[in-house]
DNA sequence: GAAGGATTCAAACGATCGTTTGAGCATACG
DNA sequence: CGTATGCTCAAACGATCGTTTGAATCCTTC
């Protein structure tokens, strides 16, 4: 089922949102620029005139979401980093609210699956990419799962961390089992999600 | 870095396992036949005469793969299974062991990345093939599931099982940032796996 | 050796791909 | 109007793709 695609705005913003609906649909090799450029209504030669190549456009697609994803990440962070009162499960919602907001947002659903598509490729570049620019946010998060979880070893630390983000990324890609049911708005899905997530990866990063 | 491909034993076990090796790497429309026959040291008409279509040979890949897989599975389930002393880790266990066993293999390394890119594709007719092929195994692990952990109800155990075997297809792929070190053997690296993933999603299931 | 079936081979087909190109159009400014 | 800049367009390029084809080779059996 394709998702519509908006065709108003700029050229460039609509091959940005074409893009991002086909990746997630066909992955990157598998959506064409000229599948991309038709449902966006422009040009073939468009691409290679805003963005370069596709892979820069790939790169862009990235971008649009990320920056203003992991900033919210890290506001959120701000407000409960190091305070006497702060629970595992206040940084877990940090990291995961922003995340579930954007991936139930009408025009932002399919990011997730983007990116659940960018760590499945093992695409070196890609990774490189993501790395350089957002791994401080990471970063950051695990330092504060550290000062929480004072009892585990950093290997064991990283080792949970790894699962748990595992875990968000599945949940987020809506690969699993777990679909929306009918009678459930999005709103309330989402907020089942977080909590379903929260209870989840905080009894799993605490487990001894 | 190249997995280096077996240029002995028969053609079409030849095809197989560099289909294995390029699909993991590359994914299933990045590796082109003729990259994946190059590699196998055959011809280009081969993957035809043998398989009948790139398609059919994403097919075979998975069921050579998995029909050993899930019967070990259901085989180490049925040990415990229904069982007064069962624990909620042996079930794991049970799951996960024989996955692992075949994640670490030297012919089976890459399978498991094979196996998540399926996932992350979310390509249909793959997905229908593995629903319609071994989806029972995942029903009878989910029964025993079910029997231990009386107090969930239907859907949040549902839940569970799904982050579950999302953390575990991530382990499994590689992807994370949990490499083995240098001074670990692969079977130690593989044990450690498995209890990580054991404790993780054990504490996970068992939330409240 | 001959026959039949299985397998391999190189060439070719039609299709698709990302990228490039130069002409044409639109807009803004003097 | 002329000029400069930005943007759009269709055609073309070189490359790659999965599939097909018919000839050649190999293997087995009689």
């Amino acid at each position: 089922m394709n998702q519509p695609v908006k065709r108003t705005g700029s050229t460039k913003e609509r091959i940005l949102g074409a893009a991002e609906a086909l990746f997630a649909q066909r992955g990157f090799d598998g959506a064409s620029l000229r599948q991309l450029t038709s449902a966006a209504g422009v040009n073939l030669a468009a691409v290679n005139y805003h963005f370069g190549s596709k892979e820069k456009l790939v790169e862009q697609v990235f971008r649009r979401r990320l920056d203003a994803l992991n900033a919210q990440r890290l506001a959120a962070l701000a407000k409960v980093a190091g305070q006497p009162g702060t629970r595992l499960e206040d940084v877990l919602d940090a990291f995961i609210r922003p995340a579930l907001e954007l991936s139930h947002e009408e025009e932002g659903s399919l990011f997730m699956r983007v990116l659940a598509r960018a760590f499945a490729e093992h695409d070196d570049s890609l990774r490189k990419f993501l790395s350089e620019n957002y791994g401080h946010v990471m970063r950051q998060f695990t330092a504060e799962f550290a000062r929480l979880l004072p009892q585990l070893s950093k290997e064991e630390l990283y080792w949970r961390i790894d699962l748990a983000t595992g875990a968000l990324t599945h949940a987020m890609s809506g690969f699993g089992m777990i679909q929306r049911k009918s009678d459930v708005s999005e709103r309330v899905h989402r907020e089942q999600t977080v909590q379903h997530l929260i209870r989840f990866a905080a009894a799993g990063l605490n487990a001894n």
